[in-house]
DNA sequence: TCAAGATTGATGCAGGTGCATCGAGTGGGG
DNA sequence: CCCCACTCGATGCACCTGCATCAATCTTGA
């Protein structure tokens, strides 16, 4: 008789969870170990420098990087604190505002960069052929319902310091 | 020229992350919107169940499940403040103690694992045929380095109410 | 034009997590 | 036998998160 999860499907689930709150220690750890801040930050400033003038309004932000509206306004909070980023005041609608990358920011996303793509190759592409990086991603999509577009950088000529997202 | 993580690696640890995290979400809000406690707390509750009469110390808990000392040490905590498991003191090993589960605990335990085998089967189950979920199992298997055994339940006559692990 | 409702962003509070450290207890070598 | 190193578990602190809610502003429709 089937059961209503497959055990397939839950051993998937279960490695699932497993498998990423690991890896994704292990990068966090390596990056912080490489006295850098947390990936969301690396997240934020990422998507500010990926925007025309390096400025975005919050709730753009907030819908880029999916995570709650408070979360967004308290890490914006961080980054100007650390002076990473800067707020300006939005003239055509008096309740919002525009977040601006500054120098300091762009340059921190591009060295947590070498860092960041280091550990993902030390804890992902070493450990997988890009074929089956494919059938990965492929598969983990079928899961990901309505998760987002996750447009992949421009496929300019891309050589080094090429940012994820 | 090949550059450090392929983007075929990147792509598939960005999957990871968002795809995880989503599906999780899910999962977590149903349970919590059936009015259960976080899945922590179920996995701490099915430990204890499986073990041979009921109890564990807290470093065979910890062990099991992948997280830290403090940290199961407050959960415990949580557990024995809701009448779910007891702390019994160890006569062999002074420093330590036993905690065991309770009867309102497996009871808890029982009832939760029939929303949160629903998740699962809504979640991910629905997504993917069994033979997709194996394939999917492996390649987060590889990732998963020293990432533990994760034995599944003794394939006895489980028909239904089969918790995970 | 104006009131009702939606949207933007901030924040008080409760609770969870990581880090460092502590005290108690064990066990092995000198 | 005793001391030192180690293990077990708890806890103070800082920080982060989720939730609910707020004030300000914009938009819509009668």
């Amino acid at each position: 008789m089937k059961r209503k999860p497959s055990t397939e499907a839950t051993a998937a689930w279960i490695r699932l969870m497993r498998v990423q709150s690991r890896v994704l220690d292990c990068v966090e750890q390596d990056l912080k170990k490489a006295g850098f801040p947390p990936l969301a930050w690396y997240d934020a400033l990422l998507e500010l420098s990926r925007a025309p003038s390096g400025e975005l309004r919050p709730v753009e932000l907030e819908r880029q990087m999916l995570i709650p509206q408070y979360s967004t306004s308290r890490l914006i909070d961080r980054l100007v604190d650390e002076g990473l980023a800067s707020r300006r005041e939005c003239k055509i609608d008096k309740r919002g505002q525009f977040v601006e990358i500054t120098e300091a920011g762009r340059e921190l996303q591009k060295r947590m960069w070498s860092a960041y793509s280091a550990a993902i190759e030390k804890y992902v592409g070493s450990k997988l052929s890009d074929a089956d990086a494919v059938k990965l991603s492929g598969l983990l999509d079928r899961l990901g319902c309505s998760c987002g577009e996750m447009k992949l950088p421009p496929a300019a000529n891309v050589n080094e310091s090429t940012p994820p997202r």
